[in-house]
DNA sequence: ATTTAATACATAAGAATTTTATGCATAAAA
DNA sequence: TTTTATGCATAAAATTCTTATGTATTAAAT
């Protein structure tokens, strides 16, 4: 391990709670470790989730009441899987609305065939 | 004005160098406060570039050298028009391309037509 | 058998980028 | 003549992420 050079993380801020999300609508329970394998499965790769990240994300979803959280021990181990509450499964449609919208509107703007006029 | 309500800005952060990099490199020059108009109008209101975070990064891009800068008059008041440098130019292209996986991976993570698996 | 890699959680310092709130000043419009 | 638009700027606070640690169990590789 000692030294990972990542290169591009690619992932912009503010993102990490939609894809949170939008799992969770998908699977209806997963653990942490589980949706970072999940992402870097689903993306081929292009997309890391960190566990700096993620899980400070996740507390913070649970502290406003979009998750809720079930620890199991399988094995020896601690897994804590999370699911959306009614209020997270609300949020979720809106967040997916909203990121909707960005990708339309920035694929306009970035978007080579289009020379922004 | 005194009070302002924008409702969701629906930026994510990192994505604004990168739309000032293709507004430059579509329009050869421009002036901060024309840009936050033709973000304002390209994306029919969607995205609106607040000044507090666009003239920081005008100046974070020209200290970093993709940026250069050619202060005017006119009338009584000041404009102080950008163009890409030509380090700026490759740069665009980096994120730009960064950028459109970013949009692809995203499109995939929350296309509803893909329940992700 | 033992070291390494994978699994599984967590937090904390620091960096980066943005929001929100100001401030100053000129020109145009109501 | 007051408000709105134009045009720049900065600073405090918030948000969200990176990077670096820390602990511990289990599976795989040497």
């Amino acid at each position: 391990m000692y030294i990972c050079f990542m290169g591009n993380q690619k992932l912009y801020k503010g993102s990490l709670q939609t894809i949170i999300l939008k799992l969770l609508a998908s699977h209806s329970k997963m653990y942490g470790y589980e949706i970072t394998q999940k992402v870097k499965e689903l993306t081929k790769g292009e997309l890391n989730i960190t566990e700096g990240a993620l899980y400070p994300a996740l507390h913070k979803l649970e502290a406003d009441g979009l998750l809720d959280v079930e620890v199991t021990k399988v094995g020896n181990r601690l897994r804590k899987y999370y699911k959306l509450t009614e209020s997270g499964t609300k949020e979720t449609a809106n967040k997916l609305q909203e990121m909707q919208e960005f990708l339309k509107t920035m694929q306009h703007l970035v978007n080579p065939k289009f020379s922004v006029e």
